[in-house]
DNA sequence: CTACTGTTATATGATGGATATAACAAGGGT
DNA sequence: ACCCTTGTTATATCCATCATATAACAGTAG
């Protein structure tokens, strides 16, 4: 798995890292049980700090993606059943909604992109 | 038109105000070519800083929701045909449909959040 | 014993957020 | 003319966050 990191971004190295780590979840790329790199190798791929790893696993642990165990590293293992995820999605589609009825996007147009992101997620 | 800024919450106050404030469009609170509070008032409305209040107010200039007139201040003017609009809701949806995927979450029960909030938006 | 794991501590430089005070140019109202 | 309000710009300060670096510690696998 190779990760897309923008250092030109104005978003946070952590955060694209985590979100990258939550896409590769999604799309099965990472499976239940199985290890990320170490927090080391992990830097040195991307060319980053440790520590700017280490925080984005911290994230992913802080929010149910992984575990981490002290022999085999931050292990996914996905809480599904999560408390407050589902007001966490809604509060980030009402920007992403709220956006897209100013600029005329209807609700068919959203339920078509949110459809082709699924599928393309699934293959 | 109230604003509900937390002053706890881990978001910049000027990009909490600026969601505030396209929510605000989307609702249909704010009309096409009607102004918004001066830079002075809404910051002793908020109780926050002049300058935090104006740098929303240039980041909804930048984004195309508003036009600034020296006298009329700023002035509700949606850019509907925006380049780069699909392209950045796409972006914004892939991180909630990747989180989605994740828990579980499935494409119906997406589509029958944003049906929700098209609705609750029209009222 | 060695090599690797996550974790913690501390320090530094850079950037961004929020505040404060001040001044300027332009238009409206009286 | 005068005053008020408008957005805008310029500094300056304080604080939090981001990213880096070096270092050390504790547990575990080989």
């Amino acid at each position: 798995m190779q990760f897309e990191i923008d250092f030109n971004s104005d978003e946070a190295l952590y955060l694209q890292l985590r979100n990258q780590i939550i896409l590769g979840i999604a799309m099965d790329r990472f499976h239940e049980g199985e290890s990320l790199p170490s927090v080391r190798s992990m830097a040195d791929m991307i060319g980053i700090n440790m520590h700017t790893v280490n925080k984005a696993y911290t994230a992913l642990k802080q929010e149910g993606y992984v575990k981490v165990d002290r022999r085999k590293g931050a292990v996914i293992a996905v809480d599904a059943d999560r408390a407050g995820t589902m007001d966490e999605i809604r509060r980030e589609l009402q920007t992403v909604v709220a956006k897209s009825s100013c600029r005329n996007i209807s609700r068919e147009e959203i339920h078509l992109m949110v459809d082709e992101l699924f599928e393309w997620m699934e293959r």
